[in-house]
DNA sequence: CTGAAAGCGCTTACAG
DNA sequence: CTGAAAGCGCTTACAG
């Protein structure tokens, strides 16, 4: 189906090697004559020639390809937008293209499947967007896998970058603090269900962080956490207003993720809590909330600098396979649309 | 450096063909001694030995392997999380790949350079996420490139899927006046900058929609569009307080975006205009804007059926290269938060 | 019933 | 200076 080099050939008369140079531009050294280079390359113009990359890698020995494998939830997963278009920018530069895998889903009953990724040489390295929800099995697998690898978004010693979630919760906390609030609540986020495979590290760094924080300027830390309860949607706001109702209600509420902001912010109007006057809120979130209608301060993920940074150290592996390099930290950034004020 | 069969065989002491046999589970009608099978089986997994693909390709003539070109404009370019996750399922049903290609951006000064993809043989069709932003030239080059394909996100009469904006925005202001409101204001996304290649095509359409509404209604159509100028973020909210202070405001609100909602909403909340008793809103949004804190009522985009559909149709156009496949068109979904109420 | 050989499309070291 | 041949890793039709 495909036109071949040795079509081409035929028609020039010429033999394949001759053809493959011609249009590789490798013909430096080579004294064809104008009128063949021209008639080759017309002819490969006019039958709609196309290299196949196939051929080319069994020779060469790579794939010119980077493989990302996310770990999800349902149809949830972290694979933000700005995560993915800074990831392909850098691969770019380096004339490697992404290949898209999901890893198997802990709510999936065959959640130790192993992905083809991980059974076939397709990729020159892989990058591992692991947020949890992966089965040990798979885990393992993925340490043994011969490939060079860089982990995104999960913590570790080497060979992996992530945000500082640790910093941001203290960061959000200390904000609050030096506006003088002193009752400040930190609040997980109930609408999302944990993993039988454990949790991400944000949610036990970002906690930490804002403690530390409270700890240092001598305040009570108020960790809201529904009990551990998921709770629904219509119950968010009732959530809510019960802690705003409280005799002695937080002045600032630190946020683990944005989703219940819509909730919060019905409840205070409804109780009749003016924000940001009555109420700071910051909350974390991605980087496109920003152009989504988040309506509330946020920490926002370093998702571009996460992209390019997986890249790099990934690039680095490939061309030494062997060596370890230390992990990378990623500051997040601010968002600011109002709903932080002094106390 | 990877291990290949020729050392499987060379171990085990046998042809290399009776190593591909076994390792493919292809030796049915082969009679190999279980003893020798395991030998091979054995040897594989001791050398850790994973296929090489391109070989695999070589000869199957086909990749395995989808590319996703996606339109982009700077950071941003259409690729929602759902979308590709729901891609990536449907894919996986049929063993194929999905491989990520950003389309050159308007923005940038190579904007005609042809990505690899439309230069190689590296998939075995593509699906083109196209809203504006690319030139003219690339189209044209996608649309002569060999591959079979699919188009998304924007209007084609066949082998396309899109959502159905038109009547996103006719149901959203159907609903206004259903419960009773006369004055609807639709308002377009003043913070985003329009494309030098032209608009996509939801900018008219969902317009369009409102406006067939109002007008079966008997209702005068009120947008407001900034007169095309960009509104940066800290002018929305005075933009917005302009258009809540007209004498005969908008009662209600159809938003093209849900960019703009906070803007909205505290410039509504500093004039005094509750939500939703004396003002209701209707957004367009993505589907992850559900749970990134979106504060409006929202049409949501149907980016997990179009990643769906489209996968589909690209594998039957795979299958039968020469068919057109008339256009699909897909609905939105709607999501409730309480910005909507009777007038 | 089994193994050796041909071939997929390409590139490049090597012989003439 | 040029062209024919070898070979990348794999699969499968074909000869013994």
């Amino acid at each position: 189906m495909a036109v071949t080099l040795k079509q081409i050939a035929d028609v020039v008369g010429v033999h394949v090697s001759v053809v493959s140079r011609v249009l590789n531009d490798k013909d430096g050294e080579f004294d064809y004559t104008e009128k063949r280079k021209k008639a080759i390359r017309e002819t490969a113009r006019k039958l709609g020639y196309v290299p196949n990359i196939s051929a080319r890698s069994v020779k060469s020995g790579a794939f010119g390809c980077v493989a990302l494998l996310v770990s999800s939830h349902g149809e949830r997963s972290y694979l933000p937008n700005r995560l993915l278009v800074s990831m392909h920018k850098e691969l770019e530069k380096n004339e490697k293209h992404l290949l898209l895998t999901k890893l198997p889903d802990a709510t999936s009953e065959d959640y130790s499947r192993t992905p083809t990724v991980l059974k076939t040489l397709m990729a020159d390295g892989l990058i591992l967007d692991y947020t949890h929800h992966v089965s040990p099995e798979i885990i393992s697998r993925i340490e043994k896998f011969i490939l060079p690898k860089v982990w995104i978004n999960t913590k570790r010693e080497t060979d992996c970058v992530y945000p500082d979630n640790l910093k941001a919760g203290m960061e959000a906390t200390n904000k609050l603090i030096e506006l003088g609030h002193k009752r400040i609540a930190y609040i997980t986020d109930v609408s999302y269900q944990t993993s039988k495979f454990g949790e991400h590290y944000s949610i036990s760094d970002r906690y930490e962080g804002y403690a530390r924080a409270m700890k240092k300027a001598g305040l009570k830390p108020m960790k809201f956490d529904g009990e551990g309860k998921i709770i629904g949607k219509n119950q968010q706001e009732k959530y809510f207003t019960e802690i705003l109702s409280l005799k002695n209600r937080p002045t600032a509420i630190v946020l683990y993720w944005s989703s219940l902001v819509p909730a919060i912010l019905s409840s205070a109007r409804k109780i009749g809590i003016k924000i940001p006057d009555e109420l700071s809120i910051i909350t974390v979130s991605g980087c496109t909330a920003q152009n989504d209608g988040l309506c509330a301060d946020a920490m926002i993920e370093p998702e571009i600098e996460m992209g390019k940074e997986s890249v790099k150290m990934l690039i680095e592996k490939i061309k030494k396979p062997d060596k370890q390099i230390k992990s990378l930290l990623l500051n997040f950034s601010y968002f600011e649309t109002g709903t932080v004020k002094k106390c």
